[in-house]
DNA sequence: CCATAAGCGGACCGCCCGGTCAACTTGTTA
DNA sequence: TAACAAGTTGACCGGGCGGTCCGCTTATGG
């Protein structure tokens, strides 16, 4: 699989160039960006883009591949970090920080069917599981919550604030911490619902 | 403006034949879905839905306008509980529920253009204020929190809980019950961003 | 019950999209 | 530097979309 021979290095600087303009123009009009406007903005031609990436939706998995990957190596890092409960604050400072500069969010389901996005977020995922584990441990955290709860409400911080025309760049800090003080041992109620499972 | 002589009977039967359909549509396909399935679903041709609704934004608002009012009507009658904590708590309750049933939050800003929706969404708004002031007079919410925050607020257990395949029905209380845990009194810490405003 | 206008339907239009291809250019390697 | 493979390009294709239009149907009021 793979015979990956290199590239020709202007094929190489072509490919990255397609990747950022790719990045920019979803993010700029979302999922509805065409190719043809992405070539454009990379400066190839149409046809160059559909020799790197065979269709639309392996242009999107690569996109999407790229900052997971660049999520996870984060979150591993942090997990030797010295107080765990502000290490979990640090890792959704982190991600909502990425996506706030670029929200690629709608470009998620795409990759569902590659194998390789797949793998790589169940790692993130896991990463994720053992930054609560410990932060919970730590008592930083409510003892009802899970690592998938942490990773389904990540990304709240940003949805909210999207609906504020001309939103402060910083305005999600405000959300993050006060869901983050949701999730904190003090003034918690039961929950109605157990977790879910991912 | 709109001399409004009434509909033929068939006509206003089609008229919500057609709404019904095109919401049952959008939850089901998003945005995308088309105007020849939504004709095709409601057993009328195509050009009715034109008739009806000049352009498909048209139709996209009237269904927006609908559900806004409905939410509205709720939160005014909301305003006379006897517990204003439970109040907003129950009125939030309500607006997940109906956006569980039909998640139709991708059309919201469809209608930013016809007045007769930013009006009504405008009232409903003021509603939230209300309740949420008469909440924190109460005791029930801390300080530092506004109506537009619950407004931001309000979407997001749903929201998160999309990113759950084949989620229970009632997962999104639990994400409720957490976020309304976040903006109680106790255990409260100050937040680092001031509120915005709409 | 009939005349009339309100309502209906679906073929049709132009547009834009994702994707293909064959002629052309260029980096690589011996 | 020559020869070839790798890469590039933009015209082109089929299809689906929102929206139009006009001949037909039908509810309605006198």
């Amino acid at each position: 699989m793979t015979p990956d021979r290199p590239l020709r290095a202007d094929a190489a600087r072509n490919r990255a160039l397609l990747l950022a303009a790719a990045a920019d123009e979803f993010a700029e009009k979302g999922l509805e960006a065409s190719v043809a406007d992405i070539a454009r903005r990379a400066g190839v031609g149409k046809g160059t883009v559909f020799r790197h990436f065979p269709t639309k939706d392996d242009l999107i998995a690569a996109i999407v591949l790229d900052r997971v990957e660049v999520l996870g190596a984060l979150g591993t890092h942090l997990l030797d970090a010295p107080d765990p409960g502000t290490a979990l604050l640090e890792f959704l400072t982190a991600a909502a920080q990425q996506r706030q500069q670029q929200d690629l969010s709608f470009l998620q389901e795409a990759g569902d069917s590659l194998p390789a996005i797949v793998e790589s977020r169940t790692r993130m995922y896991q990463t994720i599981h053992n930054l609560v584990d410990r932060a919970r441990d730590h008592g930083a955290i409510r003892d009802d919550i899970t690592g998938t709860d942490v990773i389904l409400l990540m990304c709240a911080p940003n949805y909210v604030t999207g609906y504020v025309p001309d939103a402060p760049p910083d305005l999600w800090r405000r959300y993050l911490a006060l869901i983050f003080d949701g999730l904190r041992p003090e003034g918690a109620h039961p929950l109605p619902q157990p977790p879910p499972t991912l």
